[in-house]
Order: C-alpha cells, then sequence, then structure tokens
RNA sequence: GGGCGCGUAGCUCAGUGGGAGAGCACUACGUUGACAUCGUAGGGGUCGCUGGUUCAAUCCCAGCCGCGCCCACCA
C-alpha cells in the first residue's frame, strides 16, 4: 500500500462520548490534518494490486489568485470523482498545480509596486522585475492551495507543479523547437491585437467586444470628403426612384468615406470601390487626396468594398485594419503605421508617411532616428505651410485626443460630410480593459490550422467526448475556423521564447543556448554573438502542455506511463478555446502511444456550470455581488462582507448602493456552513442542462441541515448499541425491515454509482439525499425502534448490525461529495470492533441489488407504508388529537393483509398511534375509511367525526380516482391502443384501471355508510 | 450574420414517449428521549404558444413568442 494507513488509526468511541452536534471547523481542520499527515491522497493511495488507473488534471489556478465559487465548483466535482474512484480501488491520482498566469500576474505585480510608491516595471529592468515577481510567487503562492485544502480537495499535494518550475519550462521549450522544426511554428510580420496598455500582442481570444455608445468621440459613423486628385470630377447620383434606379445626379469632385476611427485617416494608403459598382466605374485607377496629409492614394476596385454599404466607397488604412490589410495586400497598397507602441500618433516612425505627400520633398525626409533635426527642419518649414503645422500638431497625441483633433480639421476644411449614431462593439483587452489596436509587428505564430486537424479528429471519432455532448458543436466551431495563434507576448513574465538571432538576424531555435551557438556556428563556420529573442510565451502556450507536463513529459517518468492518458477533465466552457482545445492540439501532436498512434490528453471533458448569484448574475467583484466560499465555510459578519463587496468598486456611489443590497439580502451576515455543506449544495445543483448554477444560501442551509440529519442519525444509531459487526451478512438479514432496507442500500448504491459514472453529480445528490432522510431516516430508524428497544434479543442483535451496515454504506456512498462529516463519522460510529481503513480509503460499497432486493420484503414494508400514512393522513385531516390512540378495523381483509399487519403490527400500532386493531364483517358505525390492497381500514371516531368533512374527503379521493379510472377505461376502449401499444403497457394499465375501480368501490361504501349516518 | 441553450409548483430547478417531481417558501398540527438545523399532514402546475408525427406528447418534429450565452462582423 502507498500510504501509511494503518489498522486502528481511529479511536473507537463509546456511546456516551458520541458529541451531540457535528463541530464543523474543529473537526474538519483535524481531519484535513490527519489525510494530510498520513498521505492519504498520494498517487496510488490505496490502489489496489493490478488496478487501472485514474486520473484528472486540476486546471492550473492562476498562482496569484485566491478561491472564488467557479474554483469551489470545478474542485468539488473532481473531488467527488477522485475520491470515489480512490474508494473504488483505482490507482489514483488527482494532479494539482499553478499557473504563472503571464499578463494578469504581470498586472498584479505592477499594480502592486504602484501602490508601494516603488519604481517601476521599466525602471527596474527585466532581471530586478523578474525577481519581483518571484518573490510575489513565493508570498502568495500557496494561497490557493490552502484554501483548496480547506475544501477537502483530495489532490496529491506532494505533486504540486507550476508552469514555471524547471521540469515544466523544459517541456515548454522542446515543444517549442518542435513545432518550430516542423514548420508549424514560424515568425511574420502582420496586423496583431494590440494591448496599448501591456504594450504587447495578445491573442484573439484575449479580446472582448465592448458595446459603445455614441458619445463626442466615440460612437459614431463619421463622413469625410476625399479630394479627388488632377482636377478629376464624376457624376454621383443623389436620388432615386422606387426601383432604386438613379434620377438625380450631382457633378462631384470628392469621394465620400466613412470611419469608426478618424484618427486612422493619417495613415491610408488608398479607396476602394466595388469593381460593379458603377457610381466609380470611372474613378478605379484615379486618384484622391488624403485631406490633412495631403497624400496621394489610389482609387482600387476590390470585392471587399460592398455597394450597399454607406457610399460604397471605403478608405483603406491597411496598417491599422484588418480588412484593410487583406485589401492592401491584394491591390498592393502601402502599409503606413502612424501609431507608437502605446498608440500615440506618429509621423516618424514610418519613413514612408511622407512618401506622395506634399511634405515629400526636403528637410522632412530626414531620418526618424534624427527626430530632433527633423523637427527643427519641420519648424522651419512650417512657417510657411500652414496645413503642415496643422499635421504635425497630431504627433505624439493619445490616439482618443488625436481623434477630435482630426475631426476639428476636417470641418476647418469644409471636408466634414457629417456623422451618424452607430452604437457598436470595440475590440479590448480582456486583461487591460483598454482599446486593442490592430498593430503591424513581427510576431511568432502557431499554425493551428494544421495541429487543429487531429485535435478535431480525435473528438469526432468519439475518442474524447464531451459532457454534455452539445459542447462538441463550440469546439469543433471554433477549430475548423481556427486563425494562427500569435504566441509571443511582449511581457517579462513567462516562458522566454527559445530563439537566438546571428548578427545578419538568423534565427537558431533550440532548447538551450549552447545548442544554438553550435547551430550559429555551423551555420556562419564560425562562433559568432547571437541575441535572445526579448519575447515570451502566451501563458495558454505552456498551459496547452499541463496533462503531459505534470506527468513528467518529456522524461518517460513512471507517472507519464501510468496516468498518461488522463481520464477526465473538469472544467468551465470559457475555456474550451483557450485551453481545452489547446491541450488537445498539444496533446494529439506530442503524445504517442505503442503503435505510434496520437493520444489525446483526456477521454471526457466535463463542462461544468459557472456560478451565478441568486439572480443569475455572473459573480463579479464590479457588480459587487460576489460570494466567497471560504466565507460560506466559516461564516462571515455583515460588516466584513459589505467592506469586502465594497473594496471591489471604485465610484462610491455603486459601492454605496451594493451596500444596501447585500445588507438586505444577508440581514446577519453568513452562518457558517462547513466545507460538506457548500460542496453538498454545489453538486446538487450540478445539472447538465443548466450552464448556469445559481447558487442559492437557502440550499446550502439545507444542505447543512442534512448533514446535522445524518449526524443525528448516526448518534441515535450509536445510542442504540448499533456497531459494525464483522461478521454480519447483509445477504442473511431475516427480519422484514432489515432485509427491506438492506434491499434499498444497495438500490441507491447502484444508482450512485450510475450517475457518478455518467457525470450527473445532481442525480448523485439526491438520490443519496432522498435515500438517507427520507428512507434511512425516516422510515428504517421508525422501523426499528420497536426492534431495538424490544425484548426479542435476536431480533435486536440483527437489527443493531444491519441498522449500523446500512449507516456505514450511507458514509461511504456519501463521503465523496462530504467528506469531512462522514469521515468524522466513521470514526464516532466505529464501535468496539475498531476501523480496519480510515473512510478515505474505505471499500466502496459493492452490492449486488439483483441478489439483496427482496421483492416480498419490499411489498410488505411497501404495504405497511401506506397503511400507516392513510392512517396518519385521516387522523391530519380529522384533527384527531395526537395524542389519542385509534383502533383500527379492516374489513374486507384478505388473509394476506392481515398477516401482514400481524407481523408488523408493533410498527403501525408505534408510527400511526393506534390502539388495538381487529377484523369484522363490516364497518363500525361513523367509521372513516381508507382502501387499501386486500382490505377496507376504518377507524371508528364517532365522536370526534365530522360528517359533512368526511364526505367531502371521501368525494374528493373519488373524484380523483374516477378522472384516472376514466381516462384509463378510455384508453382500453382504443382499439388502436390496443393493437400498437405493447403488451406490458397495457398490461399495466389494465392493473391501474382495476385498483381504480376496487378503491371506487370501497370509497363509494364508506360514503353511502355515512349518509346512513347523517 | 453563424452557433448554442433555456422557458415545468410562489422561488430555484430536476425529469420522462404511457401514472407531473425535489429543495426552499407557504398552511395546519406537534416538546412521542436521534434530530425544532426537527416531525406529521396539507395546499399549489392547462409542463411558454400554435401546429404536426404517434394508439399515446410535458418529452420527438416544425413554426412562433420571450429570455440568456458564445463566435464573427460592423468602411
Amino acid at each position: 500500500m502507498a500510504d501509511g494507513q494503518a489498522a486502528g488509526g481511529a479511536p473507537n468511541t463509546d456511546n456516551a462520548d458520541f458529541p451531540k452536534t457535528f463541530d464543523a471547523a474543529a473537526e474538519e481542520a483535524r481531519i484535513a490534518r490527519i489525510w494530510d499527515e498520513q498521505n492519504c491522497f498520494r498517487a496510488g493511495a490505496n490502489a489496489k494490486k493490478g488496478a487501472d488507473s485514474f486520473c484528472i488534471v486540476i486546471p492550473p489556478p492562476n498562482v496569484t489568485g485566491s478561491l472564488h465559487m467557479g474554483h469551489a465548483l470545478n474542485n468539488t466535482l473532481q473531488d467527488i470523482l477522485t475520491r470515489w474512484r480512490r474508494m473504488q480501488g483505482f490507482d489514483t491520482l488527482w494532479q494539482p498545480g499553478q499557473d504563472h498566469a503571464g499578463i494578469a500576474t504581470q498586472m498584479v505585480v505592477e499594480r502592486k509596486l504602484a501602490e508601494a510608491g516603488e519604481p517601476g516595471r521599466r525602471e527596474l529592468g527585466r532581471k530586478a522585475f523578474l525577481e519581483k515577481v518571484w518573490a510575489w510567487k513565493e508570498e502568495s503562492g500557496d494561497t490557493i492551495i490552502n484554501q483548496l485544502k480547506r475544501l477537502g480537495a483530495s489532490c496529491d499535494w506532494s505533486r504540486n507543479r507550476f508552469t514555471m518550475d524547471p521540469g515544466f519550462h523544459d517541456a515548454v521549450l522542446r515543444v517549442f523547437v518542435g513545432l518550430y522544426k516542423d514548420g508549424l511554428i514560424y515568425r511574420d510580420k502582420r496586423l496583431v491585437n494590440w494591448d496599448p496598455h501591456f504594450e504587447t500582442a495578445i491573442s484573439d481570444l484575449e479580446v472582448e467586444p465592448v458595446t459603445v455608445q455614441p458619445g463626442s468621440n466615440q460612437g459614431k459613423l463619421w463622413r469625410f470628403r476625399y479630394p479627388l486628385a488632377d482636377g478629376l470630377t464624376y457624376r454621383h447620383p443623389v436620388a432615386h426612384d422606387d426601383e432604386g434606379d438613379a434620377t438625380d445626379w450631382e457633378e462631384r469632385d470628392y469621394l465620400v468615406v466613412a470611419t469608426t476611427r478618424p484618427e486612422t485617416v493619417l495613415g491610408d494608403t488608398g479607396v476602394a470601390v466595388h469593381p460593379d459598382d458603377e457610381r466609380y466605374k470611372d474613378l478605379v485607377g484615379k486618384h484622391a487626396i488624403l485631406p490633412i496629409v495631403g497624400r496621394r492614394i489610389p482609387i482600387v476596385a476590390d470585392e471587399y468594398a460592398d455597394p450597399e454599404k454607406g457610399t460604397g466607397a471605403v478608405k483603406m488604412t491597411p496598417a491599422h485594419d484588418f480588412n484593410d490589410f487583406e485589401v492592401g495586400k491584394r491591390q498592393g497598397l502601402r502599409m503606413i503605421n502612424v501609431m507608437t507602441p502605446k498608440a500615440a500618433i506618429t509621423l516618424f516612425e514610418d519613413a514612408e508617411f511622407w512618401t506622395d505627400t506634399p511634405f515629400a520633398s526636403g528637410p522632412i525626409k530626414a531620418k526618424k532616428s534624427k527626430k530632433d533635426d527633423a523637427a527643427a527642419a519641420l519648424r522651419k518649414h512650417c512657417e510657411a505651410n500652414r496645413d503642415l503645422l496643422d499635421l504635425w500638431s497630431l504627433d505624439g497625441l493619445d490616439r482618443f485626443e488625436a481623434r477630435k483633433r482630426v475631426l476639428a480639421m476636417m470641418e476647418a476644411r469644409g471636408l466634414y460630410d457629417g456623422a451618424d449614431d452607430n452604437p457598436h462593439e470595440v475590440p479590448h483587452g480582456d486583461r487591460s480593459k483598454v482599446v486593442i489596436e490592430p498593430y503591424l509587428t513581427d510576431q511568432w505564430f502557431v499554425d493551428a490550422a494544421t495541429l487543429a486537424k487531429p485535435a478535431i479528429e480525435a473528438v469526432r471519432n468519439g475518442e474524447t467526448k464531451f459532457a454534455p455532448q452539445n459542447w462538441e458543436k463550440t469546439y469543433f466551431q471554433w477549430l475548423e475556423h481556427i486563425e494562427p495563434w500569435c504566441v509571443s507576448r511582449q511581457l517579462w513574465w513567462g516562458h522566454q521564447i527559445p530563439v537566438w538571432y546571428g548578427p545578419d538576424g538568423e534565427p537558431f531555435c533550440e532548447a538551450t543556448e549552447k545548442e544554438a551557438k553550435a547551430a550559429a556556428k555551423a551555420h556562419y563556420g564560425k562562433s559568432v554573438k547571437l541575441r535572445r529573442d526579448e519575447d515570451v510565451l502566451d501563458t495558454w502556450f505552456s498551459s496547452g502542455l499541463w496533462p503531459m507536463g505534470t506527468l513528467g513529459w518529456p522524461k518517460q517518468t513512471r507517472e507519464l506511463t501510468t496516468y498518461y492518458q488522463t481520464d477526465v477533465l473538469i472544467t468551465g466552457f470559457d475555456i474550451i478555446f483557450f485551453w481545452v482545445a489547446r491541450m488537445m492540439m498539444m496533446g494529439m501532436h506530442f503524445m504517442k502511444d505503442e503503435a505510434g498512434r496520437d493520444v489525446p490528453p483526456f477521454h471526457t471533458v466535463y463542462i461544468n456550470s459557472i456560478v451565478t448569484d441568486e439572480e443569475g448574475k455572473k459573480m463579479s467583484k464590479s457588480v459587487g455581488n460576489v460570494l466567497d466560499p471560504l466565507d460560506i465555510v466559516d461564516g462571515c459578519d455583515l460588516e466584513t462582507l459589505v467592506a469586502k463587496r465594497r473594496a471591489g468598486v471604485f465610484d462610491a456611489k455603486k459601492a454605496d448602493a451594493i451596500e444596501a443590497a447585500t445588507r438586505k439580502q444577508f440581514p446577519k451576515g453568513l452562518e457558517p456552513f462547513g466545507a460538506d455543506a457548500l460542496r453538498f449544495a454545489l453538486a446538487a445543483l450540478e445539472s447538465q442542462g443548466q450552464r448556469a448554477l445559481k447558487l442559492s444560501m437557502a440550499r446550502v442551509e439545507g444542505s447543512r441541515n442534512f448533514g446535522t440529519k445524518l449526524w443525528n442519525a448516526a448518534r441515535f444509531a450509536n445510542l442504540n448499541g448499533c456497531a459494525p459487526d464483522p461478521k454480519f451478512k447483509p445477504e442473511a438479514a431475516t427480519r422484514t425491515v432489515n432485509k427491506w432496507i438492506v434491499g434499498e442500500t444497495a438500490r441507491v448504491a447502484a444508482a450512485c454509482d450510475e450517475a457518478l459514472e455518467s457525470y450527473r453529480f445532481n442525480d448523485y445528490a439526491a438520490r443519496l439525499y432522498a435515500h438517507t432522510w427520507g428512507v434511512y431516516c425516516d422510515w428504517y430508524l421508525e422501523f426499528a425502534k420497536p426492534l431495538l428497544q424490544g425484548d426479542d434479543p435476536v431480533a435486536q442483535a440483527e437489527t443493531r448490525a444491519t441498522a449500523a451496515w446500512a449507516l456505514e454504506q450511507i458514509l461511504k456512498l456519501m463521503h465523496p461529495v462530504s467528506p469531512f462529516i462522514t469521515e468524522s463519522l466513521w470514526e464516532a460510529t466505529a464501535g468496539p470492533a475498531g476501523r480496519k481503513k480510515r473512510l478515505v480509503h474505505a471499500d466502496w460499497p459493492s452490492l449486488d441489488a439483483a441478489t439483496l432486493a427482496d421483492p416480498e420484503a419490499d411489498a410488505e414494508l411497501g404495504w405497511i407504508v401506506r397503511l400507516i400514512e392513510a392512517v396518519r393522513s385521516v387522523r391530519a385531516e380529522m384533527n384527531v388529537p395526537p395524542s389519542a390512540e385509534a383502533v383500527l378495523v379492516l374489513t374486507a381483509a384478505e388473509p394476506a393483509a392481515t398477516a401482514r399487519l400481524e407481523r408488523n403490527w408493533a410498527l403501525v400500532k408505534r408510527l400511526a398511534r393506534l390502539a388495538s386493531w381487529e377484523t369484522a364483517e363490516s364497518a363500525p358505525k361513523g367509521s372513516i375509511t381508507v382502501a387499501l390492497e386486500g382490505a377496507v381500514a376504518n377507524l371508528p371516531l364517532a365522536d370526534v367525526i365530522d360528517v359533512s368533512a368526511e364526505q367531502a374527503r371521501l368525494e374528493k379521493a373519488m373524484a380523483k380516482t374516477r378522472k384516472e379510472a376514466d381516462g384509463l377505461t378510455a384508453k382500453l376502449g382504443n382499439e388502436a391502443f390496443l393493437a400498437k401499444a405493447p403488451e406490458e403497457v397495457v398490461e399495466e394499465q389494465r392493473e391501474r384501471l382495476a385498483a381504480a375501480e376496487a378503491e371506487l368501490e370501497k370509497l363509494s361504501g364508506a360514503l353511502m355508510r355515512l349518509a346512513e349516518m347523517a
């Protein structure tokens, strides 16, 4: 055995010591410590000899992050499966770790430096800054691990991995080099999404569209007139008839173009019109003059221009717009970058800016590296040239300032042609929240389309399955239209790209500098000085290697052989593209089986819900509706909760509103519910149909109450001498109630397995709840009381053993979802025999429902339950005082019915509060009557009976039954039904009709007797 | 524009081609030694609307209405 679990590790507990309540705070801490100290979660702990492996890799949380409700859900589900498989004896590993989270972490550290008034990233320089980040990682990196431990996550913490661990770093570099040498990674100069705040490229996925409303400088479509060059004019239609044919024209010496980003005018290098657009046919091949800049730009014909949209003429800014970039390439338009990395306007970054402008000649052509010279020359030039002064004033302006200035300048020149409100979505950086610019730079790209093919195929042919399955469509849709993946980032925190450049810029991509030097030497024929690429890799590049990298790849470790392919990945839908797809691509490319076939990293991807507040709103700091999982576990007083939520927003007015809402929703703050209750509630609410899991405190409270119920049931059993009996064999139970609970237990165990095998966490929780509370507590323990407290020692002994056994099965079945309270009870109910193993390593129930269920016991107990419920119902409706003990008179009783009652009289007497029972030919006068199978139950309650109330009750019951009978009669009278419905269905309907008719007869008899009384 | 999902009890949601369910909330009664974080009984739903398929539709199909999410685009 891989762990140090010793027999008798759990203390035996005397009855008198059984605590009255479960002290979650103390017990959770104590039990977590024991699990930890005894290495209960080690890879392979509790594995049976030769067992199959079961492995889950955790979605690595950000190293600087802290636990949120999404983590709580995600990890609860992983833990349920892991604990379940571990108890089943699988060779189990839940692999934990954290992600370095490039941008996010760098952002946090930069912000902390700023808050502390320390020098910023640039001032510190790369080395010193990275030291700060590592220091922060060391300081805060364990936070989330400790939080996960509080929830009971049974990861093998000794194997915790970090995406920047040396071994993992090595895997990342090898993958990069491998892909490079396969031609699947390349460097290219093209437009990328540029984040001007972080001054780095980001991937398409890191861009989020934000709708902007019309304002002074956004949310509008502005129109400008671009004068035609060389005195050209053309006839432009200005009026149309109903058919859309032009009826009136005007002579124009300009084109009208429109834009949502006026500042990009400066980078325009053409105007595009559709080749079939009659209006502009004669202008193609001619030129326009770009306002403000005075650049002479060609008018080109390109299908991209849509004659239906706007004026049909589109300004082309190939260096600052993705569509224009493509058109520009097709049409041979120049690409002029007019922005700095901070997205300020620059006229000197790109010497081409001045080409074909009136300012092209003379001193302005000065090299951009000598900007001061150029500025001096420009100033001199400006004295004679007002247009140039205007233009120069734009240099260095922030893009949004420049936008205003350009608008004003257009107006001043009489080239402003109006604007329309145009609320539209503008790309923003998902971290920086600033507007993203398409920006022309050199970056590294992964040929994602090629890698995607096997990743698509693996899901297409079922090697990897999604649950719920419909997420496969989402996965396909993205992968089938995938664009090259920009993986270089102009950041410092991350895996630096393993590329070195020679003096002439020749790249050498190798896993180490030594190898790169050797390659360079071979290339140049001599040793040369190399310069390493400054950029780091996209965080998701390394996350994509998580399953293989954490298990030791590229080394062929025991773990890699044992646990790869991992089993199920549990994650949120928001990272299907970011992460799941990338792991599939990388895994399929690098991992092979003995036969050389690609092996996907997991056979199942389970997509869990997204946790929202009770209104279905995503939990977010800025909305102020966040609930911290640990506040639910430990409780949180109102003032602390309010303060936490206020801290998430900057706007004081908004903070006030959040405070008011919080005070209203949680007037007493949060009660401590314990980790088990939170886990149980999350599991119970996690269903495959719903995308949002609306977390309700009522549900957590209910789950806590469920734990309390279980605790009290165990305490009752314990106080009544129920202790595990090693000699007890469930199949050998003799008493009907014991046979019955054995069968029920086997059924619920099978249901739990079935639910977990199909990832139906809500079914699992619901079945446990219904069985534990509704069957074991409500009925079995009540049935057991007369036997436990009776004077038949044989029955008592069997019942004690059965009660203990059934409880033990509940503890095992419930352990995966609520591990602390069940482990605690496992100790407390150990009895004199003690426990061989802790519950975490106990043998999962393996019960054969087919042999353990006893149909006769089920039928008998079912009948007894219905009788008790019927009597109770009548008593309540007739307002019989609880203390009054009635007499039960059976009429029309079949021998089987009287035998059943005879055998179980002790139970019925107690639970239905009856004094005695007898049979009779006819019902006593003034009886209340209930129809049963094989008998009619009569309660002579003449003194308390309200004739009209009883009449109403019977009539209501009859109406209900008659309605059912009528429906069934109609159905059975339908020839088509008899001919086409399956025989079992027809038979079932016949039986139901017979039962309904028998009941009707009994009820109408009762009604008649009542009428005689009145 | 493309895709996905949801509309079932007052609320939050399960569910199934053949008898409408759970939790919470609600009503009445209850201190019967495991449990008031409880017990017993009860009220409450034309399963969004309209058609179709079927012997049979809350469930399958189509359309519509309402709500939400994702992707793309927006000169």
